[in-house]
RNA sequence: GGGCGGAUAGCUCAGUUGGGAGAGCACCGGUUUUACACACCGGAUGUCACAGGUUCGAACCCUGUUUCGCCCA
């Protein structure tokens, strides 16, 4: 398999990668399951996107943190499968296609139901598969072959399933209920479909005349027009003012309606006049309080929301907000507006049409949830479900215990239909089929009749509630279901929850008896940079497409402003963009995107995205390239080692035993980060490791080696190797957060080292590679030991180097002094130190040292002086010393502090105790390094020196 | 009103059994060093919101306060 790039390339070109590889794996099927039975399954659904979707940045940073599990599982062996698929989205679909009716000059009633489907279906064929091709570029490695769509027969066939059963266990019932209705939409929306948020409006006190004797009762409302289905005014029955009114009645202004004055808890004797009028048609809590006190539901509004024959004959037909109007106006010639305040109420809104939702008393189908909820609180109190952080199952609790029946009928046509018919009598049907309804109808009646089936579509979450086991063909017992049911684990926004996972939960348990996953990865929501919410009207989307192949900005501007529902605000989006993105956006490629959302896959709920962020992971992109470059070029010529402990086999060098312990801690590191979906700190263990030792010091610390003709070949060799075997290990771990860079790169080094030669299927690809085991015998703590001491030695010198403004190419001699054992440790080390430290010459020094020095002070009571003849300013010596004892000592003091403290030495652990004497030790031991140098400069220096460093003339 | 979560470096955030405050970005100084200027070397930066308490010891545990946010009503 012939990789894409030449390594001649100075810079990784993230888009060529990802267009060869994508296609390769798919059609090789790496995406599959791998069906052997004898290793775990491993299944993870896909929370479908919704058909009409195009990905956003909520999809990008879930869908990489699933491929993450996905391919890391995978390449632990394991038979994986991740389902992917979309849902029908019933309203937004039906939305979309009747727009395109529009544009056409027509409407869906004049086509009729079945052609208008069939247009749906047309529309999905053509359209549908936009996320999906975008998940592609995401490099998802959902199983395509398994994709399903919730209006498949077969899914469909399932939720006819489900209806049947649960209607005929009384758990799906019809009734008159209120309901969250859409007036333009004229459907019933779920809690999820309805957005509320706080708008500035009026709190109108208005007066209501007693029946009986003069007077009236002020009652404040935010919705005046509901008034004329009002059936009573309530109080707090606690509420002194009011004590001698409830049992009364007031004459209902414009209605001329007698009404009674009830006593309820629900009144908040706070809020307005403390006085509340009831509206139990038109109001949640108002039918609630009717339902107490058994008052009559008027219902005033048509579907359309204007006032219907229950209203005066003078407001009929009027939409509400005109005869809210009129109302006030004639409210107010009647002087009985006791006043109007301004007031901020919580709006709802239907999520898609943006119309104020209307409680409205219609017929609906319910599923009685409480039965199915105490099972579903049960799952995860035991355990058998695990929230992820945990504190979220404290959120799921709280909706479970207060949960509602769910109104599952929507009023319009794509969707599944509910499978209820009526007799001529009324008489309901629920049945699986059309065929079998009649044959029962005819039994039922004792002949042949007409009936007509229900008009009403389902939720589309009623399917989407079924889809971990749906899409895995039940209720037909499948080899698929048997063997990837409960599934591994859910990863989705905790947005979702009550209106997602806790239906799941409670119909998997219903349906399988057993839960549909073990675990539930809640992921935080992505912000914009200032941690506002992403939507078309702030303006303030980011395409996660963008990030990967780049935007101009006038495309970007035309992106943001096109199809706006509120197109007055497109000039000043269009401002804030020019000033966000003067130049548009560069591409950064899918891996540092991907890479990017891992980073900020902590456990917080609010995830705050900034462009510098992926910028820096497209530079690390970048130095990987560019360092596998190094390694390529230098391993061209390096043997192939087969024995598995080649480490110990090779000659003994320090560095190779550091950097492959060092992997091995990286490799626990990365498996426990996995484990726990800490997927943040998985990439900056990778990070850190690849750019941080392996890039800054192994390879600096190599190249001397590799560029010296008198390295003997044994030795270079070893180098070699290791830099190459460090690198493909580390591109394993890798490749589950940046899957193509990974690839691309393995392709090229595995099959120097051996690997990667097509001779099995576990070498074609990274993909398919094992995933590395960490190997305790090559942990090495004297070799972490040696390097840390090269490491500290280095960083000093260069510290004093760069503070002093040593030119870089400048060699230095550099003086030690100190502990025998610790300096003949640095002279082991002393080919590694020299290159990296540009140190032409050093020497062991017993007396004082010469006039002129930089110090350094490093563990082990070692000094270093640097003689900077001429170079050095005393004065600038001065102040870096200074600096340096001034930190010392207040560790030093608390340390200090600690260890005479008798209650400290008394209680704390014995090895705190002797970690802490240590520390004393060691500070104690630079200081005094320290205070000899300051000493000295100050002596050596031919001016005085005051107390603040500072040289005073004379 | 009920529930949940946050307040740590200029910014964004880590900090998992309580024991030496970290990273990335941004910033400052230096560098055409033979993989990489999307780089290298060096540097500065904190009353861990506040007040009490528990403890030998608190960013971490407890209580309260301030403040920001989300969900539900």
């Amino acid at each position: 398999m012939a990789a894409e790039q030449t390594m001649e390339r100075t810079s990784y070109d993230a888009a060529a990668v990802e267009r060869h590889w994508y296609p390769i794996w798919e059609e090789k099927g790496y995406f599959r399951p791998s069906g052997n039975r004898q290793t775990a399954p491993y299944c993870i659904m896909i929370p479908p996107p919704n058909v009409t979707g195009t990905l956003h940045m909520g999809h990008a940073f879930q869908n990489t943190l699933m491929d993450a599990l996905i391919r890391h599982h995978r390449m632990r062996g394991e038979d994986v499968l991740w389902q992917t698929g979309t849902d029908h989205a019933g309203i937004a679909t039906q939305m979309v296609v009747e727009r395109q009716l529009e544009a056409e000059g027509k409407r869906r009633h004049q086509l009729g139901r079945e052609r208008f489907i069939e247009r749906v279906w047309r529309w999905r064929e053509s359209s549908g598969g936009t996320i999906a091709r975008q998940l592609r570029r995401l490099g998802a490695s959902c199983d395509w072959q398994r994709e399903c769509f919730t209006m498949d027969r077969e899914l469909s066939q399932s939720v006819t399933e489900a209806f049947v059963r649960l209607y005929g266990q009384g758990l799906i019932y019809r009734g008159k209920r209120l309901v969250n209705w859409d007036p333009i939409l004229h459907t019933a929306l779920s809690d999820l479909e309805v957005i509320s948020e706080e708008e500035q409006g009026s709190l109108w006190h208005l007066r209501y005349p007693l029946a009986d004797g003069d007077g009236y009762v002020v009652v404040a409302t935010t919705r005046p027009e509901t008034m004329l289905g009002d059936t009573a005014v309530a109080v707090h029955p606690d509420d002194e003012r009011y004590r001698s009114l409830v049992g009364r009645q007031v004459r209902l202004p414009l209605s001329d309606r007698l009404i009674p004055i009830i006593a309820d808890t629900y009144v908040n004797p706070e809020f307005g006049s403390g006085c509340v009028k009831i509206t139990p048609a038109h109001d949640f809590n108002d039918y609630e309080v009717g339902k107490r006190h058994d008052l009559p539901i008027i219902n005033i509004f048509t579907a359309d929301a204007a006032i219907n024959d229950n209203g005066p004959a003078v407001y009929r037909g009027m939409d509400r907000y005109v005869a809210r109007q009129r109302i006030i106006d004639d409210l107010t010639a009647l002087e009985l507006i006791d006043r109007i305040d301004a007031h901020l109420l919580m709006v709802p809104r239907g999520d898609r049409t943006n119309a104020v939702v209307e409680p409205y008393l219609t017929d609906q189908w319910f599923v009685r949830v409480a039965p199915l909820a105490d099972k579903a609180i049960q799952a995860v109190e035991q355990g058998d479900i695990r929230f992820v952080p945990e504190s979220w199952s404290k959120t799921y609790f709280e909706w479970m215990r207060h949960i509602q029946d769910w109104c599952i009928s929507r009023q319009i046509w794509w969707g599944h239909r509910i499978p209820a018919w009526y007799g001529p009598d009324g008489h309901v049907f629920v049945c699986r089929c059309e065929e079998e309804v009649y044959e029962w109808a005819a039994e039922h009646y004792g002949k042949p009749v007409k009936l007509v089936r229900d008009p009403d579509v389902l939720d589309t979450w009623f399917s989407s509630a079924l889809w971990p086991f749906s899409t895995l063909g039940w209720p037909r017992t499948t080899p698929e279901l048997k063997c990837y049911y409960p599934t591994n684990v859910l990863v989705t926004g905790f947005d979702i929850i009550f209106f997602w996972v806790a239906r799941m939960i409670m119909m998997g348990l219903h349906f399988t008896g057993e839960v549909p996953f073990r675990e539930v990865y809640v992921t935080g929501l992505i912000r914009d940079a200032e941690g506002n919410k992403m939507s078309k009207s702030k303006g303030n989307i980011i395409d996660p497409l963008d990030l990967i192949d780049g935007i101009t900005l006038d495309d970007l501007l035309l992106k943001r402003t096109r199809d706006m529902m509120q197109p007055h605000l497109a000039e000043k989006i269009a401002d804030q963009t020019r000033r966000e993105y003067p130049n548009g956006i560069p591409a950064f490629g899918t891996d540092a995107l991907r890479f990017t959302m891992a980073s900020l896959a902590t456990q917080g709920r609010d995830i705050k995205f900034d462009l510098a962020r992926v910028e820096g992971y497209r530079n690390f992109c970048n130095k990987l390239w560019n360092a596998s470059r190094f390694v390529l070029m230098h391993l061209a010529d390096s043997p192939i080692v087969s024995t598995s402990d080649w480490l110990h086999t090779m000659p003994h060098h320090w560095p190779n035993l550091w950097i492959v312990s060092r992997l091995q801690r990286l490799i626990g590191a990365v498996d426990q980060a996995f484990a726990d979906y800490r997927f943040n700190d998985a990439a900056s263990e990778l990070y850190q490791f690849l750019w941080g030792e392996y890039c800054d010091w192994y390879l600096e610390l190599s190249k001397p080696i590799l560029y010296n003709q008198t390295t003997p070949p044994e030795l270079r060799q070893a180098v070699q190797y290791t830099m190459g075997a460090v690198l493909e290990q580390s591109l394993r771990l890798l490749h589950p957060l940046m899957p193509f860079i990974t690839e691309e790169l393995w392709q090229k080094v595995a099959p120097l080292l051996g690997l990667a030669n097509g001779a099995n299927s576990n070498s074609e690809s990274i993909m398919l590679a094992p995933w590395p085991q960490q190997m305790p015998q090559w942990l090495d703590e004297q070799a972490e030991a040696e390097m840390a001491a090269v490491i500290a030695f280095v960083s000093a010198v260069r510290n004093i180097r760069g503070e002093m403004n040593v030119p870089p190419g400048q060699e230095v001699t550099v003086l030690v002094q100190g502990d025998a054992a610790a300096l003949a440790r640095l002279r082991h080390h002393d080919a590694l130190i020299r290159p990296l430290a540009r140190i032409a010459d050093w020497q062991d020094w017993s007396e004082e040292p010469p006039a002129g020095c930089a110090t350094a002070v490093l563990e082990g009571g070692v000094r270093l002086f640097v003689p900077l003849a001429g170079l050095i300013d005393p004065v600038v010596e001065l102040g870096r010393l200074e600096k340096n004892r001034h930190k010392l000592e207040q560790e030093l003091e608390r340390c200090r502090g600690k260890l005479a403290n008798a209650a400290f030495l008394d209680k704390a652990k014995p090895e705190v105790i002797d970690k802490e004497r240590a520390r004393q030790q060691e500070l104690e031991s630079k200081r005094a390094g320290l205070l000899e140098a300051i000493e000295r400069i100050q002596r050596l220096s031919t001016k005085p020196i005051d107390q603040e460093g500072q040289q005073t003339d004379g």
